[in-house]
DNA sequence: CACCAGATCCTCT
DNA sequence: GAGGATCTGGTGG
C-alpha cells in the first residue's frame, strides 16, 4: 500500500479513549507506521501489554506526575516514549487526560521497510527484528523526540492503521507482563496465538 | 551530589 | 535461565 493509503485508515483518538486492557487486545493486528522521508517501516502489531491508570503498581503513573510520565497525563493516541537502559520504549496513551493510562507495544511483524530496519538494528535476522518493545524502537528509529507526539493526526509520521480483520478473540492470549518487579500477577500481556514474532516465545 | 532501581538486550550455559 | 553492559530520572542527604 501506499503512504497515502496507510493515512486513509490511520487510527482516530476514539479507539484510544477506552480501558488500557480493551485497548492493548483491540489493537493486536493493527499496523504501526513510520514515515521517514518519505520511505515507510510498517510492522503488525502481535504483542502488547496494558498499564492501568489505577490500582497498578507497574505503571509509571503509580506515584503521580514527574517530568518523565508527563505524557501519560495527555490525550488518548499520543506517544509515551521513555527510556530503559540505552532503549527506547513505545507506549499509547489510553484514555488519557484524567485517567493516565497506557498500552506498551512490544513486539511488531515486520511487513514493509525491512531492508531498512535490518540497517537500524544491525541484524539480518527477521524474527529478532521487532522482538522486544527496545528492538521495534530502534528498528523504526523511534526516539525520545516522539515523546507527547500525536500518534492520530492525519500528517503524523508516526501512527497506527488499520488495514486487517480485527483478530478473532480465541486468537488472543493473555499472560502476566514481562521484565516488571511490581503487580506481576496480572494478565495484561496480550499476544497473538502462535505469532514467530513475539518476544520471549515459548 | 550520590545512589539505585528499572516496562531491555545480547551472549552464553 | 543467568549475568553483564550501560543510561537516566527520581529520591534523599
Amino acid at each position: 500500500m501506499t503512504i497515502e493509503e496507510y493515512r486513509d485508515r490511520i487510527i482516530s483518538s476514539k479507539f484510544y479513549e477506552n480501558y488500557p486492557a480493551d485497548v492493548a487486545r483491540q489493537v493486536l493486528g493493527k499496523y504501526l507506521v513510520r514515515v521517514i522521508d518519505g520511505v515507510i517501516l510498517v510492522g503488525k502489531i502481535v504483542e502488547t501489554e496494558a498499564y492501568l491508570p489505577f490500582g497498578d503498581d507497574a505503571a509509571h503513573n503509580a506515584r503521580g506526575k514527574t517530568r518523565r510520565n508527563r505524557s501519560l497525563f495527555q490525550s488518548a493516541g499520543r506517544a509515551y516514549v521513555h527510556t530503559m537502559r540505552q532503549y527506547c520504549l513505545l507506549d499509547i496513551v489510553a484514555e488519557g487526560t484524567d485517567d493516565p493510562g497506557s498500552v506498551l507495544i512490544r513486539a511488531v511483524e515486520p511487513i514493509e521497510g525491512i531492508e531498512i530496519m535490518k540497517t537500524n538494528r544491525c541484524t539480518d535476522k527477521l524474527l529478532k527484528l521487532c522482538s522486544g518493545p527496545g528492538k521495534l524502537c530502534q528498528a523504526f528509529a523511534i526516539t525520545r523526540d516522539f515523546d507527547g507526539f500525536d500518534m492520530t493526526s492525519r500528517d503524523a509520521i508516526l501512527f497506527t492503521a488499520d488495514c486487517n480483520a480485527p483478530i478473532p478473540m480465541d486468537q488472543i492470549v493473555a499472560s502476566t507482563r514481562i521484565g516488571i518487579s511490581k503487580a506481576k500477577d496480572k494478565l495484561l500481556r496480550f499476544t497473538i496465538k502462535d505469532s514467530p514474532f513475539i518476544s520471549h516465545p515459548s
